[in-house]
DNA sequence: CTGAAAGCGCTTACAG
DNA sequence: CTGAAAGCGCTTACAG
């Protein structure tokens, strides 16, 4: 059960292997006549070739790769990353490239990990999520080489592609939305407050609220886990002048929000208007179902693989917006109950 | 910015290559001094050996290959893969084994890369899911010589390993507890009927619904989508005879159940009883809390990746008992409401 | 214990 | 258009 090589179709098609490698790779220097015949064979025998001697002939290792920092208890059930990988691959899958995934406990060791696939050559490229203020990745980044993407931020990692989206408009949006319901209590449960595009949220939040007059924004900061929804739900809701309405920064701690709320006898939406970020099928699941700012999230993951592609062949880099998300209104929001 | 390789070592150290290749897998050949020199050099000038000719030259891949056979909305919001996952992870690791990712759409596109994995030789073994009646996966992985473990089903797939737990005892304790809890008229939303494990499930359930004289087990099949979680939940409780309690394959229809109830108006746990298996956090993030059947679903992937790493290293193949799923009661079970 | 050499399966200049 | 050959960076028998 040997598994053929180049040289068992050269043998068969009477011709050296550096014709077989022209033709399969689609080169000049072999007649199409060969060429037909040399596919034919290698289709016969169902060749596939060895990707460890491509790579080592100088080739591309033909695989990305992607690290999860998220704590397991997180990754199973937050919805984005599966989004963003179904989209890598729609793109990667197109061009056979592999998809190598590693969960990391911290950035520190996503740049080990970073350092390590790059080494041996087990990758091309990176894809990067999770930009940080002052990222230690991103230096790593460019001292190595590595050709990368990198999602949530912009302007912040010199001479590496960007992915961004408008998240300051959104929110705007959002908010707007709820004040032309009637609601002028709202509050917001962010993200981790060292992630860029948490901050740009936080300082879009601040500045509509400000400009409507809603006096100040409460963010009450959290960390995507159901366990933080819940408490900084909890914390918003047992004030004396509690909200009439939260903004969640992911669909899980929208989610866990509403549990809380229901937990405390308060009605969703009449007591408590709900906006969840990040549209999920997790927020048709509940009842009633969420309000929430939506956007394709494997359509952005489909374009960060082809603009990391496009990195890896050497082609431009720069700084790509993508789609600004959208507000999907459905049962969890209303005017507030006066 | 050249990436080093042996041949520097080896300069530096003033040895041959070989010697180096044999201080640095720990094999005999090189004096303790030696080995240690070297290993100072690869440490101070970052050496990662090149996986690519590693390979070439014989060794593994030190890669394994996962697919994923979901539709892009179920991925994501089932806990269940990146559980398992992150199991994975945690063994390969720690023998710096790298994770191959593939989204597919049916088996037999399953097989293909399988195929082409194995064909390139990216990696050296993989692990199936989902295993089906009379699957077309396993002879083709016969056939390939592939190391691979397989989840869900024992019995079937010879000359593989396998690793199973026992669902129909699981099932049988959630019913006697909900019978002990008073219930009498109690359904059941299946997973996809093709699969090994939901065929064990709905056997089971006929057979202790039986032996407790429950009248006809009543299972409605689904696919794990919120979907047609909700559609099968609607169908059982619009009947005149409704259930009282109602046990779903997953999570997400479990969910998807619970608002499909406070949606008509029935109150859970008063008027249904629900029971969730597998748990995970989302069954924790809801409103009653759904009591699960739990288990250990990331020990349970370590244990399939330590499984295949034997399987490759072709020592023992055999069938595997994991840990079977126990019931976790939450709030979402109750007495029935007389 | 160590060195020189072959070989893994490709790709790619370099001659014909 | 085609063939013969070098080389990618390792591993591993094979001599010393």
């Amino acid at each position: 059960m040997k598994r053929p090589t180049i040289a068992d179709i050269a043998r068969r098609a009477g011709v050296s292997k550096g014709a077989v490698s022209y033709a399969l790779n689609g080169q000049p220097g072999v007649s199409e006549a060969t060429r037909k015949r040399i596919l034919a064979i290698a289709q016969e025998i169902g060749f596939n070739a060895n990707s460890a001697a491509r790579a080592l002939s100088g080739a591309r290792a033909r695989a990305v790769g992607l690290t999860l920092c998220r704590p397991a208890r997180i990754l199973g059930i937050e919805p984005w990353f599966m989004g963003l990988i179904s989209g890598f691959e729609a793109e990667l899958g197109a061009q056979s490239y592999a998809l190598t995934l590693q969960v990391v406990a911290s950035p520190e060791q996503e740049v080990e990990v970073y350092r390590r696939w790059w080494g041996e050559r087990r990758i091309d490229g990176v894809i990067v999520t999770d930009l940080r203020e002052n990222d230690v990745r991103i230096p790593v980044l460019q001292q190595l080489q590595l050709p990368a993407v990198v999602l949530g931020g912009s302007g912040e990692a010199g001479g590496v592609t960007q992915i961004w989206s408008d998240d300051g408009g959104a929110i705007t949006e959002a908010v707007r939305y709820l004040v032309a319901l009637g609601h002028s209590r709202i509050a917001r449960v962010s993200g981790v407050p060292d992630l860029l595009h948490t901050q740009v949220r936080t300082k879009a939040f601040d500045q509509v609220c400000a400009s409507l007059g809603l006096g100040e924004a409460l963010t009450v900061p959290a960390d995507y886990t159901g366990e933080e929804g819940s408490r900084a739900t909890r914390r918003l809701l047992i004030g004396g002048d509690r909200p009439t309405a939260i903004i969640y920064d992911n669909d899980v701690m929208a989610v866990a929000g509403l549990a809380v709320a229901q937990e405390m006898g308060l009605s969703v939406p009449g007591d408590l208007s709900i906006v969840a970020w990040d549209d999920s099928p997790l927020c048709s699941l509940v009842h009633p179902s969420l309000t929430a700012l939506s956007r394709d999230v494997s359509g952005y993951g489909a374009q960060a693989a082809r603009e990391l592609l496009n990195a890896i062949d050497g082609k431009k880099v720069g700084n790509v917006k993508a789609q600004t998300a959208h507000l999907t209104p459905r049962g969890s929001t209303a005017p507030p109950r006066s």
